[in-house]
DNA sequence: GCGGTCCCATTGTGATCACAGAATTTGCAT
DNA sequence: ATGCAAATTCTGTGATCACAATGGGACCGC
């Protein structure tokens, strides 16, 4: 099943050295320490990639472009701070296209693939016995993503994936500060669906557990910052 | 009201050369002569608007990221081709999304706001009766986003242009080659949604736009190709 | 001790150059 | 005339340099 989950885009083998430094910022932002507000500058991130400033221009551009990084008005470059208004429209974002994805890819996933889909699953549940928190982000980025990467629909998965960027640096130091007790594990209901082949089910299973995942860190996090 | 409608992100004057050339381009890709299959070239570009290759680059790069642009496997940049698959995603993403946009908007239209969108309707209508292709799709860009701009959710207004993006040559070149004729103007329902403050009349209407207009363009362009 | 001002380091931006790979064109041989 | 091969042009990529603007810090005056 698909091994390069992230960087859906533009099929390309991607050899060019700022598609490598794309990618690995992208992998920092989402399970590394890049938190929200924090500053990036392109001659830093040149020196510490170990490449020249201009790959990383570029990778940066594509990710302000998604998103994933801000520009603010003076040029800075920094991650974006999560708001309330953003968060209520990352919830509905995520609501609207990812049950249609996990339908679409219904169809196309064999028994074999589900289950590679449950090991996942078994894993995010090690990772919150654990109270591993960057476990458990990459076990439930890489849950979501193996099933929709089937629905073959790279326009939707793509507005998905900008929708991930923008919230996951906000989940991270979420979970880094109310750590992951309390968090339940609402994919089984979406396993035994796929068994079934019963897309409603899936469908509302995806939704539910967007809607308990995302408001256990929005109540945790948003009520007291503004 | 809103007078830049276009690029909302970012809120940045945007006064560097790469965002005017960004802009230039939008501006072409969605009224102008690109048509999909169209190749580009940075030098090309730079000439052509009197600037040099970089601010190109910069622009280039981003328009990629918001899929406006393609690289093929070679490196070179064209103009996207549309798909059926594509299309199909294209309409379920924009009747998810603009809908809750036009919605949101609804309370903070003024009633002024409200006839201003009533007089880009009257425009859209001229445009009609005069085959004005390109009139037509300027009017219906303005008519929509005047409205989903109010609604301040920048990040679903991010995700709908780019999705708008993406079909917008396709758009053109299907009114290009079919012509207006047979465009009915499904707006009346909107704006007298709009006036009655009928937040679930809003939504039918937009939704039922974006499925006609869609649908108008999808029959006409995908039954013969592939 | 504290506030303001000047200076320097650092930032993103744009231009120019070098380079490797691809595509097109040219030229030759059949 | 036609098919193939070589060469030349053209492509995006990356590096380096120059520059203006911003920010931070040191220094001085009160």
């Amino acid at each position: 099943m698909a091994e390069r989950v992230l960087n859906s885009q533009a099929g390309g083998i991607g050899s060019t050295a700022h598609e490598a430094v794309y990618r690995r910022l992208r992998e920092r932002i989402f399970f590394g320490g890049f938190l929200p507000g924090h500053a990036v500058t392109l001659r830093g991130l040149a020196e510490e990639l170990g490449v020249s400033p201009m790959p990383v221009r570029e990778a940066v551009r594509r990710l302000i472009a998604e998103r994933a990084l801000a520009m603010q008005g003076n040029g800075r470059v920094v991650v974006p701070l999560m708001t309330r208004d953003k968060f209520e429209q990352v919830l509905f974002a995520r609501a609207a296209l990812e049950p249609e994805l996990a339908a679409r890819a219904l169809s196309r996933l064999s028994p074999a693939d589900i289950e590679v889909v449950a090991q996942v699953d078994d894993d995010i549940d090690s990772a919150l016995l654990n109270g591993d928190a960057e476990g458990y982000m990459r076990g439930n980025f890489r849950f979501h993503f193996m099933i929709y990467r089937q629905a073959e629909a790279d326009m939707l998965l793509g507005l998905v994936e900008s929708v991930w960027l923008q919230f996951g640096p906000f989940m991270r130091m979420a979970y880094g500060r109310i750590g992951t007790q309390g968090l339940e594990d609402h994919h089984q209901a979406a396993l035994e669906a796929m068994r079934r082949r019963d897309e409603a089910g899936l469908r509302a299973a995806i939704r539910a557990d967007i809607g308990q995942g995302m408001g256990f860190i929005g109540d945790a996090m948003l009520s007291p910052l503004q």
